[in-house]
DNA sequence: TGCGTACTTGCGTCATAGTGCAAGTATTGG
DNA sequence: CCAATACTTGCACTATGACGCAAGTACGCA
């Protein structure tokens, strides 16, 4: 009979980074870069808080800087799948990706298990 | 009887600013900031993927940076808490804290659960 | 059609951050 | 004790990004 063989986890990181898992697609530095800065953040805590579409005009009066600072904030979280705009009129509605961003974190929650060795991850075969 | 009063969620942005939840904490710029650039995001997935801990050496071989940049870059991995240095040694060894991460990013899709209208979490008051 | 509201975009400024080189520090082995 | 190894740190440069102001665009309403 054929043995399945476990695949072993690479020898060294060069061929950690050779060899190609669910990490590298989820290690995403542009969606991360959204959560990376206090101002962003404090939109984004505020709008998924607030479980609504928010127009930017009512986003803007939480935080102290400037008008045209919170629309390009919330263009950029847009952009990088952290936030859905929609607009009715002359008004912008954003609202949080609730799903989406818990299923990228989710995912990438499970990606790293996959490579941990004291979970018997990295032994596995999954981690790349 | 006293009724138990479900929560609402805040009416509006400035209103959910202004009351703090889980959320609040778990959306960390400073850990975030780690997963914010290309080069730190490489050197993670290779030391991650590895399973083990590595040195400097061995890592800025994944890489075309300099050592110098390397060694900076896991440093501040390091003090953001994303990974752990211990030294043997003239070598200094870096490895993914996996569990501690792992639990922040589930804690953090847990807290956008809580906040989310769908699935009812708006309206259980634990978002804020 | 003109005006006001809601938002976006261009531009200049300033601060932060990434990079490489070179020098410095710690530790080991001869 | 000296030299080599493994890494860190100082310094200068450049790039990127956050910010505010002002101008521009889009839309609704009278």
């Amino acid at each position: 009979m054929t043995q399945v063989r476990k695949r072993r986890p690479p020898a060294t990181p060069k061929q950690a980074a050779a060899c190609c898992g669910p990490l590298d697609d989820l290690l995403d530095p542009v969606l991360f870069k959204a959560f990376s800065d206090p101002t962003r953040v404090a939109l984004i805590a505020c709008i998924a808080k607030c479980g609504r579409g928010c127009s930017v005009g009512e986003i803007a009066e939480c935080c102290s800087v400037d008008f045209s600072v919170v629309s390009r904030h919330l263009a950029l979280l847009a952009r990088s799948g952290v936030l859905e705009a929609t607009k009715d009129g002359r008004t912008v509605f954003y609202r949080v990706r609730y799903s989406e961003l818990c299923r990228s974190l989710r995912s990438l929650a499970d990606a790293l298990d996959e490579c941990c060795p004291a979970k018997g991850g990295a032994s596995n075969g999954k981690c790349c």
